[in-house]
DNA sequence: TTTCTATTTGTAATATTATAACATTACTAT
DNA sequence: ATAGTAATGTTATAATATTACAAATAGAAA
């Protein structure tokens, strides 16, 4: 059995872990800062979690109410917004959709790599981007607060498929 | 009178000569690779420009409408497509908005600088940035293919009116 | 415990953004 | 002139997101 780094994508990763693992953070996180990671909101996270694809709000929704739920709009946006405001998941601007966030806590400018092909998102923190960010904003007098960077292309594992 | 630069925003910048450029800029690209800007398209590329803040698909129906027309949403899309597929505006995905291209015909990955305060985008076109991304993506076998850079912060006026 | 309060969730309606499908018009080239 | 293509008009509807208010519930305080 091949050994493998929790919370990463990839196409044999054991995403059963990767999602324990996530869960269990939230639930340290949240009960580190009082606040209220409530059943609806845990199963939110769940469901976001279960690709490292980004879901839409209403992909959400239906996955909600598959076993006879009968959740609406709101219910969902409120735990998204929660879920948003704790770092637990990031909204892909791009695509309307929301993915799961692989270091929630550590406070973070984060990059996301789209694959085009497999709609994997890959989340990295590169010192590097974020100096560069910031060099070319100081140059022109602006103030960096919350970055977006959204870099879609194709990643290793498909491009190699080829 | 103060001298400054076409095309970019700010204050005091000659905004009618801002767009005038743009729109000259517009015609002379469409021209030479047969594209047509028509009078409609024209309009449409003419209201965003109208400011250097982002604009959404509906606001620019209004002003198409403000003087008793009657052009519906599809118009006013079918507009923005053809203005994204030549590189004449942008579209600002975090705020499902959209905003004139200040250098197109150079086929670019653009940064851009959006100010929380006063809305105003300014677009840059760091190579720093662009090989900040370049690397981290090689490390991770990732092929760039096209960015979305919004960074979100404070712009040098606002920041120092405070 | 009981009451109080604040937070969370439910519910209905509606706003906002975007596209599909098909009809019509205008331009281009022969 | 006319066929073929591109652009626009028109109607309807899909997809995403929010507002406003009511009900339920959890946690704190008495």
């Amino acid at each position: 059995m091949t050994l493998m780094k929790k919370n990463s994508p990839g196409r044999n990763h054991d995403h059963g872990a990767c999602v324990e693992s996530a869960l269990e953070q939230a639930e340290t996180l949240c009960r580190e800062r009082g606040a209220r990671l409530t059943p609806l909101r845990r199963r939110v996270l769940e469901i976001i979690w279960e690709s490292h694809t980004p879901m839409g709000a209403y992909d959400v929704l239906e996955h909600m109410n598959a076993g006879g739920g009968r959740s609406a709009p709101p219910t969902v946006y409120r735990a998204l917004d929660f879920l948003l405001k704790h770092g637990l998941v990031h909204r892909i601007e791009s695509q309307k959709a929301f993915v799961g966030c692989a270091t929630p806590g550590n406070a973070h400018k984060a990059q996301f790599f789209i694959c085009r092909d497999c709609g994997t998102v890959a989340e990295t923190h590169s010192e590097e981007i974020g100096e560069a960010i910031e060099a070319s904003a100081t140059r022109a007098g602006f103030l960096v607060e919350t970055p977006v960077m959204e870099i879609n292309g194709r990643c290793k594992e498909c491009h190699d498929d080829e």
